[in-house]
Parts: structure tokens; C-alpha cells; sequence
DNA sequence: GAGGGTATTCGTCAACCTGACCCGAACCAG
DNA sequence: CTGGTTCGGGTCAGGTTGACGAATACCCTC
């Protein structure tokens, strides 16, 4: 009985997912996703805290939910281990922060994690695969998007969030008019401005996410609908 | 570690489930959902299938899938237990199908497995509201719905189960616009119509539904909005 | 300081979708 | 045949969405 998580961030624009390297057998020296055996005394959202905490040196993650159980027999071959998947959300990876079991730490993009010739431990890259898929769903029809950035943040800092998880692209105008539309209190301004970037521009507004963010999202997805379909 | 199933199904317009009386220590004689300890030979599917099938006496269920882990110390007294909680819907689960594992096997209504009087074993009342408002959830999101009603069905079948679920009234007429619209492929019909039901009235189109319902739903459920909020 | 560049913010407009409602069609019971 | 019921099909106003243009506020270079 394992807990195994799903670390993932926004980082350089790409969203990645944090993996150790394995110091024994089995898969010695592969990268797996940091996780361990839960003790009895311990509830799951317990267990995923430590493994968090341990493995990867993470106090306080911006959101950690259960995904789900992988139990297939073969999956570990030394014993039957079902092992219970989290998926935790953080912003500022930057520092890999190894933890202290001797383990190297590393952030990945998800592309490279789930690229072909990469092998991951155990079923690790299916899990991570799962991971993915749900966190694109999520947005759909929760605030979660708010967890990959700070405490406060501009339109266009969330904008990314969903356009780097879905891989489309997002008219900021009528994301804009979707977020701050005067029923739907999703985000409140702080009256506060941001610098501009680099890049220039106006200096973009500065919104706190309110509690209300439960209920649905009001971003949607466009699947691009094939016309011969 | 074991595996419970929250068995629902519609019986008498009402939503339901399925709940068998233990015969053993601890929680003896209350009611509890099936399950029973996962084999290390089979997956989590197929120990979910098997107390379907030992102790609810169902072969094939219209959905399984599953749910979450429950893993809280203290949710089983005598050992330190995990469980992984499935969602199986089935139809005409009106012969209750005692199991052959001298349990007895009684549908109840949801409602009133709820209530507060009504003590379930373990943590099983928990799982089940879980389970509930995962269905209402899904209902939005996928053709979960189709699994309550059988390979083909009328509109107002389908509806109904919509209705009972959410527990708010749909309008029919809107309801089958969204279903058949020309471009949203969800149901084909048959060509066949159904006997009209004892109260009479225009026999209903038979539909069949189609394996692309799985990318949402057309059926949305309207929030009733607190003017005051 | 003037001019170009960028990103944000605001406004507009047509197309689409939704909720509400009405009416005829088809069937049953009396 | 008449009344009652459900199903099938249509209409209509209001809201929402996607697309797009224009104004604003900053930075940088000349």
C-alpha cells in the first residue's frame, strides 16, 4: 500500500511534473514519481503530505486531491502493491529542493515525462498520463487553475495557466469578460497594478481569488469539432 | 485492503441502492455496501466484479468504474484498512439477488440510506453521499446516464432519470431538442416507437444511444441561483 | 520629446444557445 | 365522438459566446 504524487507546476512556460531517481531495485536509477509506503497511523492525505514533504522538500502545496488507485497485479514485481495516486499542485518549483532520503530530485516537462523513449518506473508513466488528463478536466468545471499561480495574479498569468494545460489559445477579451462579468464573482480586484513584463505593455491589473470559486468555471474549452466527423 | 461497490440503480422512480446486512463481527447486523478483500491475482476492476457478482448476484453491470480510496485509521477497527470504492450502475435491479454468501440484499433508497437515523457500517455512509453527488457530477459530463435505462429507450425515460438524480424538473421539449440536435450525435433513433404507458398518450420514439457520448453532455444542470448571493 | 511596439482594457456586433411557452399529433378510456 | 394524456415540433425573446476593432498605458529607441 503505497501513496505515489503527481507534482505538477508551470515551469518556463511548459507545464512539468517533479520525479526522483531511484536509489534501489526494482527500476534502480529510473525516474518514478516521489511516493512510499503509507503508515497506519496515517490517513492517505496524510501519507501524500509526508511523500511530499520528504521526497521533495514541499510544505505547503496550492492544492492536494486524490486521483485514484492503481492495483494491478505485475505492476510492482516484487510484491502486490496497489498504490493510491495525488495530485499535488505548486507554483516556484524553480529549486528542485532534493530530498533528504539521498534521492535526486528533477522537474520535467510533461511532453518529455511522457515521451516515448522515456521509461518511468512501474506503471508510473500511465499515472502521470491520468494526472494529466484530469487536470485538463478540472479547469473545466473548477478553480483550480488558480493553485498554478501567486496569492494574487493578473488575467494573463491565469490565461496562461489554461492555455499551457490545454495547449489552445484563449482570446484574453472575452476571458477577461468571462471572469470579471458583475454576477459571477470569481476573481476581485485588489486595486493594486502589476509591473509590465518585459515585453512591455500596459501595466495589467492585479485580482485575489475568491472563496466562491467552487461552483463551475466560467472558462470553457473549444474543442476544435472535426467537420467530417 | 478491500473493495466496496456502491451499487445504484432507479428502482420506483427513486434513485437507490444496494445494501447487504453483515453477518459478522465488526458491525454485526448493520447494513453495509458489498466488498470484501482485494485477491493479490486480480486487478481492482476484477475484484470489483466479483462482489458484484458473490454478493449481489450481477454479471454485467451498465457502468463500473471507480470512485476513491478510503484510508482513514480508526474506518476499520480491527485492522488498519484501505478501501477502494467503485460506482456501478445497474438497471431492473428489482430482484434484490441475494448473494450467495448467506447475506441478505436489500435495495433502499438513497434518501433514506441517508438519513440520519439509519447507521451504516464503517465509514459506508460517507462513501455513499460521495458516490451520489459523484453521479449528479458525471451526469453533466458524460452519457452516465444511458446506463440506468437499457439498450433503447424514450426520451422521456431518459429525462426521468435526469430528474431523479438531480431531484429538478427538465422541460421535455428542450430536453429532446438538445439530444437530437443535427450536429450532436448522443442518440440515433430506431425507428421503432414504444407502447405508450398507462396513462396513455402518443407512443414515444424508441433511441439507441451511440458510443460517442463521451465527450460531454447536452444536458446541463440549472443551478438554481440565489438572487440574494 | 516623438514614434514605434507591446500587452492590457474596453466596446461592438452577429451568431448561437437557452429557457419558456404554445400547438398539433397520436393514442387511450369512456 | 369527446376529453385526457404524452409525444413531437415549432416559435420567440433574452442571454451568452466568439470574433474583432479601438483606446489606454507603459517601455524602448532615436
Amino acid at each position: 500500500m503505497t501513496v505515489d504524487v503527481v507534482i505538477l507546476t508551470i515551469a518556463d512556460g511548459q507545464l512539468s511534473v517533479l520525479l526522483v531517481r531511484r536509489g534501489g531495485a526494482p527500476y534502480k536509477d529510473h525516474w518514478a514519481l516521489p511516493g512510499g509506503f503509507k503508515r497506519p497511523d496515517e490517513t492517505l492525505d496524510q501519507a501524500a503530505r509526508r511523500e511530499l514533504r520528504e521526497e521533495a522538500g514541499i510544505d505547503a502545496p496550492a492544492h492536494l486531491a486524490q486521483l485514484q488507485a492503481y492495483g494491478d497485479p505485475g505492476r510492482d514485481e516484487r510484491t502486490n502493491v496497489v498504490s493510491i495516486a495525488y495530485l499535488a499542485v505548486v507554483r516556484d518549483l524553480a529549486a528542485p529542493a532534493a530530498g533528504g532520503d539521498a534521492t535526486e530530485a528533477k522537474v520535467f516537462p510533461v511532453s518529455q515525462a511522457l515521451a516515448a523513449r522515456v521509461r518511468l518506473a512501474f506503471d508510473h508513466k500511465r499515472i502521470l498520463k491520468d494526472a494529466v488528463d484530469r487536470l485538463g478536466a478540472e479547469l473545466e468545471h473548477s478553480g483550480l487553475a488558480t493553485a498554478f499561480v501567486g496569492p494574487t495574479f493578473t488575467l494573463s498569468e491565469l490565461r496562461s495557466v489554461y492555455e499551457t494545460v490545454w495547449g489552445t489559445p484563449l482570446d484574453a477579451a472575452n476571458f477577461r469578460r468571462s471572469l470579471i462579468a458583475p454576477d459571477a464573482r470569481f476573481v476581485e480586484s485588489t486595486g493594486q497594478t502589476a509591473p509590465p513584463g518585459p515585453e512591455g505593455g500596459r501595466p495589467p491589473e492585479l485580482f485575489r481569488s475568491t472563496p466562491q470559486w467552487n461552483t463551475g468555471s466560467p472558462v470553457k474549452r473549444t474543442r476544435k469539432r472535426n467537420p467530417d466527423d
